[in-house]
Formats: C-alpha cells, sequence, structure tokens
RNA sequence: GCCCGGGUGGUGGAAUUGGUAGACACGCAGGACUUAAAAUCCUGUGAGCAGUAAUGCUUGUACGGGUUCAACUCCCGUCCCGGGUACCA
C-alpha cells in the first residue's frame, strides 16, 4: 500500500535525503560549459534558540529558485555558512561560563541538523564559519589591504598607500588635499610641499598617512555603553539607548578604527541605479547616505580682535544669502573660544559647560527645546556685507557640513523658531510668500530685499549666486552627505583580532605569512571597563614583545559578514582569500534573499569591501549583489492567560474587566486556537497543576497578540514538529503558499491541510485506487494538455518573478483539473514531476524514480511552453456593450481582430442588446475582451 | 515632521499591470459514505433584491471626487495601518 500517508512521507523524506548526502548530489564546481548562476541566503547566526518556522522562508524560496535554475541547466552555487563571532555567545559565556567557541559549536550543529530536515540543496563542503581561524585569516588579510589603501580622489577608486607615498614625496599633498577637513599635519597645516614630507620623522609620516588611509585609527566619537563596557555603532544605538538590553549610551572619545566609507559615498549611492534591489531598500540606503547638493560660504568674523579670521557654512539654499540674520555654530566649534567676547564670556561658559552636561538621552528627548547663547562676534555676509550676530546653539551638529550655519528665519523653520524665540530680527527676502507666522521654504518665490538678486526665481538665482561667489573667493558649490566612517573596534571578546602591531603608539600591518592571527584563548570575557576590551585582560598577548603592543579590541560582526559571498566561491584555499578563476566564474551574486534589517549595516559594508577589492584589482565586478528580495518576517502569534494576583486562579479573558489580573504568556502549543487546553495547561507545569479556572460559555478563551517569535513569549513554532506531521514537502510549499514572499505576516497553521492535500492528491494522480503505482501511455487529450501547457507557462513567470504564492496555487488548479479528467498519463504527469520538484523535491524524486528513470537529480529541462498550443487553443471572449458583460462567445486565439468583429456585429443576441444600433467603435484585446462602445 | 510601502469576502490572499474583481486555500453550510464519529469525496459560499427554478437585476476593492467605452489598477483630496528616518542646514 503506497498511500501519501504520514509513514511513506517518512520513509520518501529519510530515503532521499540519503541519497543526496551519500551521492553529494549537490556538490557543484566551476563547469565552463553552463552559464552559472549564484543564489545565496543571508547566512544566519546561530542563537541558542535554535530555528523557528520564521527563519526557513527565505532559505525555502532561496532554494525553489537553485532547483529551478538547476533544473533549467544552469551551474547553480548554493552555499551556507554561519556568521558565527557576535555579543549573543560572549553574553552566554558571561552568564554561564561556556566557552562562547563551544556554545557556537553546539548552535551550529543544532541549526545544520534543523535545516537538513527540510531538504535544502546546499552545497556543504562549501561552508564557511566566520569564527574559523582559516576563514578569518581572510578577514583579516581584507582588513590589511584596506589599511594598505587610500582614495584617490582623482581617479575616483581606492589605490595602494605606497602610490600615495610616491606622490607625496613628489607634490606634497596640494593635489590630494587630506580626505577629512579637520585633519592637520603636526604642526597643524593642511597643505604641506614634497620638500617638508621628506623632512618629517617616521612617525609624522605614519600620522599623515593615517589620515589617508581606508581603515585607519583616530580619535572618534563613539557610543559608549556603560552597561555593556563596549562601543556601540551607529546603528546598535537606538533612541539614545542601546539595541540590546536598551541600556543609556552616551558619547565618548576614543581611538579606535574606523572604514573611510565616506569616501565611497558618491559610488555607493551611483551604484544603486545598477543593481536590483527593492526601491524601499534603495531609498533606505539613499536617506543613510544623505546626499545633499549645496555651497560653502565663507563669512569674515569680526570679533573683539578685529576680522581675524572666518568661518565657513554650509548651506543647500544659497539663493537666500540676502536673508541671513544670524549665524549659528556649534558648541564644540573650535572658533567658539576665538571669538567669544569678553562680556559674553561667562554666559557662554555657562551654556557650554549645560550642553556638556546634556545626555544623548536627553538631546533626543528634547529636540524641540530651544536653546543658545550669543558670542559676543559677528559675520560680514560676503554678498550684502552686513553684520549679524553669531550664536552657539546645539541644534547646529559639529558633526555635519562645518558645524556652523546662516540662519534665514523666513526660509527656515529652525532658523525662524530660533529666531522667534531669542527675538531676533527677521528679514523678509520672499515677499508675500512669508505671513509673519510660520517660514516659507519655497524655491518658488521672486526675491526682494535681495541686492543683485532682486527679481530672480529662487531656484534660479542658486547657480547666479555660486558664481558671484566664486568671484568674490567666498564659496563654491559643494555636495555633503550625512553618512560618517563605519566605527570598526569592538570592546568584545568573541571576534576578529585586529592583525597590526603598535610600535610608538603607531599601527602596523603583520606580515601576510603571520596571519592569521589568532584569537587567545580566555576564561575571562568581561569588557576592562576602562574602555578596553576582554583581551586587555590577557597581558601576555597584548604586550607579546618588548616595545611591541597588540591592539585589544576586535572587529565588529559585519566584517566576517562583508565578504563571506566571495569565499564561498573557494572555501578551502589557504593561499587567497579565493582564486582568481572561480571569482571570475562564479562572479556577482544572481540572487540574494535575506531581511530588510541589514538594509544599512550589512550590505553596506558588503558594497564598500567589494568596491575596494575591486579597485586594487581583486574582482572584476564592483556590486556583490545583482538582486536582492526581502522576504518578510513570519511574527509569533502569542497567547495569553489572565491569572487573579496573587492567586492560582486564572480568567478567561472576556470577563478579565470584572477581576484585577496579570497576563502571562503561554505556550501557544496549549491553545486550539483561542481555546486553551485546560487540561494541557495544568500538566504543563507543576505550579499550574492546581489552577483553577473562570470560564466562560464552558471555554477558558486566551487572549492573543501578534508579536516577535521567542522562547520567553512561548509562541515559537519549531519546523520539526510541522515536518513530523505533515513532511518536509508541506511545510515547504505551505511556507510559500502562505503569501508573497516580502510580506511579514504571522504564524498560523491555518490552510496547512489544503497543501497537504493538495499533494496527496498530485501523489494519486499517479497511483490507481488501491494505491499502486500506475501510468499509461497514451497520448493526452487537448484539455490535459492545455492544463499541463498551462501551468507550466504559468509556473515559470510565477517563478522568475519570485511570486511563489502564485506558484503553489497554479498546481493546485492542475491537480484539480487533471483529477477531474482522471488523467494519469505519463506524457502529462512527466513534466509535472519536474515542474512540481524545486517545491516538493523529496516527493517528487520518489515520482521520477517510480517512473522509471534511474537519476539521482531531477535533470529534465522544462518543455517549452507550446506557443503554437496556445495560438490554435480558443478563448471565450467576454463581449460587454459600455463596458459592461452581456454574452460570451469561443473564438480562435489568432483570428484577425477584423474578422472578430465582423462575427460579433452579425450575431443576433449581441443585435438584441444592441437594438441593432451601429456601434461608435468596437475594442478587441486579444485574449481579453470584446467591448462594442454605442 | 519628512521619505517609502500598503488598505480587496468570515480569514490568508489572486487579478497576466486599464479589460468578466474575489483565482487558490482555509473556515462555514448542506449532501454522500458510515450504526456513529473521524477521515474522505461532492455541492454551495462578497452583500442585497426578485424568482419554485434555471436565472436576472442592483451594489461592491478604506473614504470623497475626477479621467476613460471600461478603474482594485491612473490623477486630485481625506482617513487609517506598516517600515525607514529625524534638529543633516
Amino acid at each position: 500500500m503506497a498511500d501519501y500517508s504520514k509513514e511513506e512521507i517518512r520513509r520518501i523524506e529519510e530515503k532521499w535525503r540519503a541519497n543526496w548526502i551519500k551521492n553529494r548530489v549537490y556538490k557543484t564546481d566551476i563547469d565552463p560549459a553552463k552559464p552559472k548562476y549564484y543564489v545565496l541566503d543571508m547566512f544566519p547566526y546561530p542563537s541558542g534558540a535554535g530555528l523557528h518556522v520564521g527563519h526557513p522562508l527565505g532559505y525555502i524560496a532561496s532554494d525553489i529558485v537553485a532547483r529551478y535554475k538547476r533544473i533549467k541547466g544552469f551551474n547553480v552555487l548554493h552555499p551556507m555558512g554561519f556568521d558565527a563571532f557576535g555579543l549573543p555567545a560572549e553574553q552566554y559565556a558571561l552568564e554561564h561560563g561556556i566557552h562562547p567557541a563551544v556554545s557556537t559549536q553546539q548552535n551550529i550543529e543544532t541549526f545544520k541538523r534543523q535545516l537538513g530536515q527540510i531538504g535544502f540543496c546546499y552545497d556543504w563542503s562549501r561552508e564557511v564559519q566566520t569564527c574559523d581561524p582559516s576563514y578569518y585569516k581572510w578577514t583579516q588579510w581584507i582588513f590589511l589591504q584596506i589599511f594598505d589603501s587610500w582614495y584617490n580622489r582623482r581617479k575616483q577608486q581606492a589605490g595602494r598607500i605606497s602610490t600615495l607615498i610616491e606622490i607625496l614625496a613628489l607634490e606634497g599633498n596640494t593635489n590630494h588635499p587630506f580626505p577629512s577637513s579637520k585633519s592637520r599635519t603636526r604642526d597643524g597645516k593642511e597643505v604641506f610641499s614634497a620638500s617638508e614630507w621628506k623632512e618629517f620623522n617616521e612617525k609624522t609620516k605614519q600620522e599623515i598617512l593615517m589620515h589617508y588611509r581606508l581603515a585607519y585609527l583616530a580619535y572618534t566619537d563613539v557610543n559608549w555603553c556603560e552597561a555593556l563596557g563596549t562601543v556601540l555603532a551607529n546603528d546598535e544605538v537606538i533612541n539614545g539607548v542601546s539595541y540590546r538590553g536598551g541600556f543609556p549610551v552616551v558619547k565618548r572619545q576614543m581611538r579606535q578604527w574606523s572604514l573611510r566609507i565616506t569616501e565611497y559615498a558618491e559610488r555607493l549611492l551611483s551604484g544603486l541605479d545598477q543593481i536590483d534591489f527593492s526601491e524601499s531598500m534603495k531609498d533606505i540606503q539613499r536617506n543613510w547616505i544623505g546626499k545633499s547638493e549645496g555651497a560653502r560660504i565663507e563669512f569674515q568674523v569680526k570679533s573683539e580682535k578685529g576680522t581675524v579670521t572666518s568661518m565657513t557654512v554650509f548651506t543647500t539654499r544659497p539663493d537666500t544669502i540676502y536673508g541671513v540674520d544670524f549665524m549659528v555654530v556649534a558648541p564644540e566649534h573650535d572658533m567658539v573660544k576665538q571669538i567669544t567676547s569678553k562680556a559674553q564670556q561667562q554666559e557662554v561658559d555657562a551654556y557650554l559647560k549645560y550642553v556638556e552636561s546634556r545626555s544623548e538621552i536627553d538631546r533626543m528627548a528634547e529636540v524641540k527645546k530651544i536653546t543658545g547663547c550669543f558670542t559676543g562676534a559677528y559675520a560680514i555676509n560676503p554678498m550684502s556685507k552686513k553684520e549679524t550676530p553669531i550664536w552657539i546653539s546645539e541644534y547646529v551638529l559639529a558633526g555635519y557640513g562645518t558645524g556652523a550655519i546662516m540662519g534665514v528665519p523666513c526660509g527656515d523653520e529652525r532658523d525662524y523658531k530660533f529666531a522667534k524665540h531669542f527675538k531676533l530680527p527677521i528679514t523678509n527676502i520672499i515677499g508675500s510668500h512669508y505671513d509673519g507666522s510660520e517660514a516659507n521654504p519655497t524655491f518658488d518665490a521672486i526675491l526682494e530685499n535681495s541686492g543683485s538678486l532682486n527679481g530672480m526665481v529662487m531656484r534660479d538665482a542658486i547657480p547666479v549666486v555660486v558664481s558671484e561667489l566664486e568671484k568674490l573667493v567666498a564659496g563654491a558649490s559643494q555636495i555633503n552627505y550625512k553618512m560618517r566612517d563605519a566605527g570598526w573596534s569592538r570592546q568584545r571578546y568573541w571576534g576578529e583580532p585586529f592583525p597590526v602591531v603598535y610600535r610608538e603608539d603607531m599601527p602596523y600591518a603583520m606580515d601576510e605569512a603571520d596571519l592569521p592571527l589568532t584569537l587567545p584563548d580566555s576564561d575571562n570575557f568581561k569588557p576592562s571597563g576602562s574602555g578596553e576590551g576582554p583581551l586587555a585582560n590577557i597581558p601576555d598577548w597584548i604586550s607579546f614583545a618588548p616595545g611591541q603592543k597588540r591592539d585589544s579590541s576586535t572587529m565588529p560582526t559585519h566584517a566576517g559578514a562583508a565578504w563571506y559571498f566571495l569565499r564561498y566561491m573557494d572555501p578551502h584555499n589557504d593561499k587567497e582569500f579565493a582564486d582568481r578563476k572561480s571569482l571570475d566564474y562564479w562572479n556577482q551574486v544572481d540572487v540574494y534573499i535575506g531581511g530588510s534589517e541589514h538594509a544599512v549595516a550589512h550590505l553596506l559594508y558588503s558594497r564598500l569591501w567589494v568596491k575596494i577589492l575591486h579597485d586594487l584589482g581583486y574582482l572584476n565586478f564592483d556590486e556583490p549583489f545583482k538582486k536582492l528580495i526581502n522576504q518578510g518576517k513570519i511574527t509569533g502569534d502569542s497567547r495569553f492567560v489572565y491569572r487573579l494576583r496573587g492567586k492560582n486562579t486564572y480568567v478567561s479573558s472576556g470577563l478579565i474587566g470584572q477581576f484585577e489580573t496579570d497576563p502571562l504568556h503561554v505556550d501557544v502549543s496549549l491553545a486550539n486556537g483561542l481555546e486553551l487546553d485546560v487540561e494541557g495547561f495544568k500538566k504543563s507545569r507543576p505550579d499550574y497543576a492546581n489552577a483553577e479556572f473562570v470560564l466562560e460559555n464552558g471555554k477558558y478563551i486566551c487572549g492573543s497578540a501578534i508579536e516577535k517569535m521567542s522562547k520567553s513569549k512561548y509562541n515559537v513554532v519549531n519546523p520539526d514538529d510541522i515536518i513530523g506531521r505533515y513532511g518536509a514537502d508541506t511545510l515547504r510549499m505551505y511556507e510559500m503558499f502562505l503569501g508573497p514572499l516580502e510580506q511579514s505576516k504571522p504564524w498560523s497553521t491555518n490552510g496547512i491541510d489544503g497543501v497537504y492535500k493538495f499533494l496527496r492528491k498530485f501523489w494519486n494522480l499517479f497511483h490507481d485506487g488501491s494505491g499502486t503505482f500506475s501510468v499509461n501511455g497514451d497520448a493526452p487529450s487537448p484539455d490535459e494538455l492545455r492544463t499541463l501547457h498551462k501551468t507550466i507557462k504559468k509556473v515559470q513567470h510565477d517563478i522568475e518573478s519570485f511570486s511563489f504564492n502564485t506558484s503553489v496555487s497554479e498546481f493546485m488548479i492542475c491537480a484539480n483539473e487533471l483529477t477531474g479528467l482522471k488523467c494519469n498519463k505519463r506524457q502529462v504527469l512527466e513534466p509535472l514531476v519536474v515542474a512540481l520538484s524545486p517545491f516538493a523535491p523529496h516527493v517528487c524524486e520518489e515520482l521520477w524514480s517510480l517512473l522509471g528513470y534511474d537519476r539521482t537529480i531531477l535533470e529534465a529541462t522544462y518543455p517549452a511552453v507550446e506557443e503554437k498550443f496556445l495560438q490554435v487553443s480558443s478563448h471565450a471572449y467576454p463581449i460587454s456593450i459600455n463596458g459592461k458583460v452581456r454574452a460570451t462567445m469561443e473564438f480562435a486565439l489568432d483570428m484577425p481582430a477584423a474578422e472578430m468583429e465582423r462575427i460579433v456585429l452579425a450575431s443576433e443576441s449581441i443585435l438584441k442588446w444592441t437594438d441593432g444600433k451601429p456601434p461608435r467603435k468596437v475594442i478587441i484585446v486579444p485574449g481579453r475582451i470584446v467591448n462594442i462602445v454605442l
């Protein structure tokens, strides 16, 4: 008896999975004869909780694509690995004393076992783990390449530091100014000559080079989290608190590694046009990069010391230059000290003290609060020559633009509020567009009170002002980016050590031959608290030789993840990060599937590393991912019980208004829908054994909420349970059937029976009533062929457009139709097995072998869609009159429109509807509809 | 506040991008098989009205307008929901 029963499913699935492993069916090698296709999943962080039903959603989709492409004749690279460094393992070590290496390996084993059950076609021989020294050797090696690089703005690409040294020795830095406007030589110079360069000693030279390196060490403002004892990246800080734990975060200066990603801002931005990411994903990256075009304008400053200095502002609206009523600089700005007058000194000091006292959280919470202080100095407007007061205010950020702005209250909301608050005069340059009650940032006003610009439309005035400023040597057009350089140091143990050696406080690259610099074994994972990482607890390792020290920080998890997709191409290479032949062959990732939460960090860093490696000549492509699909998150559906305060009595959710209760999460598996399994609940925990209940209509109804799936909320549904009940094929198809891949949705097993029934129905097509395998070789009927071709055409189209939910529906329709036709013909069923195999690989392999094919993989190609068949086939055209459908008529699809029109208009039933009136026009949409307009 | 998505039956969701709205599935109702239940199969299922019935008509894709022979789809306005971002000059 071969019913599609639970036992039979288990037998089939175990049989084929064993077969795949034994025969290494999914092992992939370079094959120049075939086109390649690279399908990549975002590799998981192996958390202790194991896999829940949300994880496989994207993996199933990518597996379908990989199998489909393989059937289509592509050589498919479909690897999997683990992002195994990271904070949770370290926290776990702190709490339980288990070394991160140990817990990480255990977790990876669990993940691999669970992934194995779902029937993925990964080439496990290519597995990578970022915490493996043979892997992070190359993470460190790439870091050193970045350290040994600078960004040549003239060529718009990275070059080796040696080329920079040659240039500096030849011409100083006049043609290649410091990338950061704040950089200076040791003696305070922005520009130096070739001869000056030659005079510098080794340390000074190294310091200067550091200002150019793409991986550099500098004192930077970092987000310091006292509770975690570590520095956090900007994207790890949310609303002024740490993203893990929610601990307060303050700004602090520390000597940190950074990546000069800002040099790549423009290329990261323009590169988006060449890759297929969703618009929203591109928008998130564009916002993050935050390009804004405007002008830099220089104002002479008149202080008590005379006109001794100048200040530069950045503005996107140089056209409003005549509307400047005041200037504002950031409290941290260097010039504050220089320009403050004696009369204002006390007030300024008090204000600076106040600003310093405010934490990030305060500042964020009170963004609308207006504060500020006059410096006593004035700025001279380069166009109008008008003198305006210079103020300090925290609403101007030191880190953006020049840290100083020109205040135009009639056109800018914040400037307006500032002027009103401090009762500063407001000049109106936009006539009736400004009504005195709020600022108006229009571009369309005709300028007034604007000297030479009077009468011009604002948007047209922008280039005019810029060119006038250029003539006055008081400004130029300028582009600014919001994006900051990426902090690359973490005060943590479980990460890649920096492969550098400090001599006289300057870092030098380690020899390639000495890599990897392995993470020393330790049992003390506590941060040193001073700001140094746990590695500082191992002095022998830090100060490993006289006069030489190592870095006590490690790299962020982003480091290992920034290039793992390259390592998959040649994972066992111990001479290079991957050999050139593999890199050129596998090339870009054709489809990358993963969550949208990595929009700014991981995806930007990966794109950066690939661009740098490209510039240095290691890669022939400069975008890693051709296409990105963001699968939605599967959320949990939690259940609650309501306990009477202080009692062991539980109140049904409809009645809680009458009592004082506390909600408690209860395991989802104990509820059937919303109804609690009271007996099961009592048995679930000893302290529930004597529970009492206040029921409604004899039932206990739980509360519910849609929340993130997590252990602590008891709403985790494990894929193993679903596989145990229905098999992996049903799980795979059900997760696809749930809805569009990109959409987030709560997990629910409503409807999983429908998918299971489909598979059984499909199985039964190949079996007679008694469960015996039975197909016949008769020629298919037109109806059967129609169903077959329609299904294959639609399914192909759906897979190509990542619309897997509708693919599943198509298969269901197909099975229904063939069941209705009682079709068990080999010629129809064989192609369907091939078409379905990406979705339900186990059952399809079984059927394939029952059909008599002795092959380990289904390598048939999809039968070409028979366009000919579709053309001769007919379509029931709805005939509408003035847009309203009145009848249907059957026509061949290849009938000329004129012929159809003649037949339609001659039809008696149509004449009845039109009262014999001749139509104004007849619209015929081939394959769709005929519309008669009266 | 700003920038993206989105709003379709009792539910999840289809609609080939302007061409018969509600495919497919769940749920529900009725029926068949059964001593009975489960399982399975069949039929019906947006709402409203008329009809014994086949069927016919009206209405219907968050709300209000518009364009069109024809609008879930395009345009204008409003209201909700989700995501991103936030003193970025």
